[in-house]
DNA sequence: GGAGAGGCCGAAATCGCTTGCAATTTCCGT
DNA sequence: ACGGAAATTGCAAGCGATTTCGGCCTCTCC
């Protein structure tokens, strides 16, 4: 290109003052509908383009917003980000993303990055081990922050998920009614809040069904795919097998169907598994997976939402808003359609 | 916050100015290595925040890559992200990345975007139908472009991408070489450069082996999980199936693989399936999946890595640099391990 | 003890846009 | 036609960091 053209060139070009100029870019009624017209048809003539970063220095907001999750790969981030970025784009706002996969260190320099552009606003789910003290510090520096999935207690900001503990007891009841007595839960731990809460849930619902729980019956692991597929081996070794299985998510119920039917052992028919998210691709698995819904495009989209209604002033809440979780009956369990 | 930290509140805390601090806090040999320490002491201390805006504002370089791909979930994008992502990092650039689901008018408002960023550079895989001058208006407001997966003619920019006939002729060479000789291609279209090179990869493939092509031997559609499953249907119903089935992708594959399942047909045993891409969860699908490994993370990690050295002033390559595809035999062609 | 050489540091101009306020022009009513 | 309200437009001061240049100090060495 010959040379950059700003506003100046814009208002040289029709004999105008930059200010009006300006101002007509932005839709200012303050400045006469036919001068508008003109400046506009020639800014496009001229090929101008706007700079950001001379503005927002100028009315210090970017137009930037970040994301910060665990793993844009994971199905179920994937959803979120899905609803995430469409109430931004309608308000405009770019965005930023970051897969922290879990490392501390990551995670701030992401949001280092944030304050240092500038960014209006930041939707994350923690890593793990996040201090309070993470969050203050963006909050203290004028960068707002939403928390999905998981919670920090002592933040003080506001959050969204799903009711873990409440979707995993709908599970494990579900399996009771069937008439499982013995139900294991594999993947997940104590060091998200989400693994706590659904272990929880998990518990909660052997006792309503009057279940003891043994704790070989409890395998604990990463979140993924691998992961499940890894534990089919664990699973299978045990003498004593249980019937049923929940798992911590649909990645690791996926993972596990792959490693039980490659050990022999048919998921719906030998044994039932549970998964908890309902992404996309449970419908179509085989078998199809019963799973527990998330209301993960609610978290996205109520996510979003928050945040743009605290960049517009609105006072932020600091709770956490629980999504209800409901069961999707299907094959994999045994019973279902 | 009480007040914004800035250079100058650092300068008056140490009664310098603000330019000792900003050649201080850029490592700048100028200055006095006490004074820089003391200057950095004070920044710590005083919880200064670089703004990049303003420094952007001043230097033209705003430490921003803009990421554009058709999605993010998929893993195939995924994988070359995470190796962008690194190189990126490494040089402490930030990326923005953009799902452009080969929405046109959708990649067209984030390059803008980046334009008014002032981003540094572009990786982009372009959506369907992106003209050349689209790539060329972006190049000319200095924001240099590399393209990934797919090509764009008269461009004029690097680009890397693997050698997707080569690569669809390795599995149908080895399919012919197990002895079938009715190939199905399931998958992908003619809209995108990938689509094409990967069917003329199979049809040069099929007349290696001295196989007459048969039209209804080639199912086209989209490029997900969904189609491959929806698909499967399709190829039940053929009278007089083939006993072999490329697949345009994994995710193709694996969902075909699902839907020949609940038909009662055993991918690897009743008819071989291959795929495309060796994603992580080919290796444990069940059967594994026989597939083409795309060297996925060497287009990422070569695509950042051009972009950097342009970004460092060496001149720009105008070709397209093709990666060698690999066959990974699996059990769902029928042979492997 | 004085001059020259370096090593450090400060003043000030810029980057491109926004915006409160002042200045100018247009337009009315009477 | 005239005064003043209404409609437009222009001025200029920032936003915060970078960077060139000139100037001040120390030191060193004769």
């Amino acid at each position: 290109m010959a040379q950059k053209v700003k506003l100046s060139t814009i208002a040289d070009a029709l004999g105008l003052s930059t200010a009006t100029v300006s101002l007509a870019l932005r839709d200012s009624p303050l400045v006469a509908d036919v001068t508008r017209e003109r400046i506009k048809d020639a800014a496009r003539e001229l090929g101008y383009i706007y700079n950001r970063r001379a503005a927002s220095l100028r009315t210090s907001r970017s137009g930037i917003v970040g994301v910060c999750v665990h793993d844009v790969m994971n199905p179920f981030y994937g959803e979120i980000l899905k609803s995430i970025e469409t109430e931004l784009d309608r308000q405009r706002q770019t965005f930023i993303l970051c897969n922290h996969h879990d490392d501390l260190s990551k995670q701030r320099s992401f949001v280092d990055t944030l304050l240092q552009l500038g960014a209006d606003g930041l939707i994350m789910s923690p890593a793990l081990g996040t201090p309070a003290a993470d969050i203050r510090l963006a909050e203290d520096n004028d960068l707002p922050v939403i928390l999905i999935a998981r919670t920090i207690d002592g933040a003080g900001v506001h959050g969204f998920r799903g009711d873990d503990a409440y979707g995993m007891g709908l599970a494990v009841d579900h399996l009771v009614s069937l008439g499982h007595r013995s139900i294991a839960m594999i993947g997940g731990t104590h060091a998200t809040s989400t693994g706590r809460e659904r272990e929880a849930g998990y518990l909660a619902g052997l006792e309503r069904g009057g279940i003891a729980f043994q704790p070989r019956w409890r395998i604990e692991g990463p979140r993924d795919r691998h992961s499940g597929f890894d534990s089919a081996a664990t699973f299978l070794a045990m003498p004593d097998r249980p019937t049923a299985i929940v798992c911590f998510s649909d990645l690791v119920a996926l993972g596990l169907m792959y490693g039980l039917a490659r050990g022999g052992v048919r998921p719906g028919i030998d044994v039932a598994v549970v998964g908890y998210d309902d992404i996309d691709e449970a419908e179509i698995a085989t078998p199809p997976l019963t799973t527990v819904s998330n209301g993960q495009s609610e978290v996205g989209e109520c996510s979003a939402r928050a945040l743009i209604d605290r960049l517009q002033g609105t006072t932020a809440s600091e709770q956490t808003t629980l999504i209800q979780p409901e069961l999707k009956v299907r094959r994999s369990c045994g019973a279902g359609a």
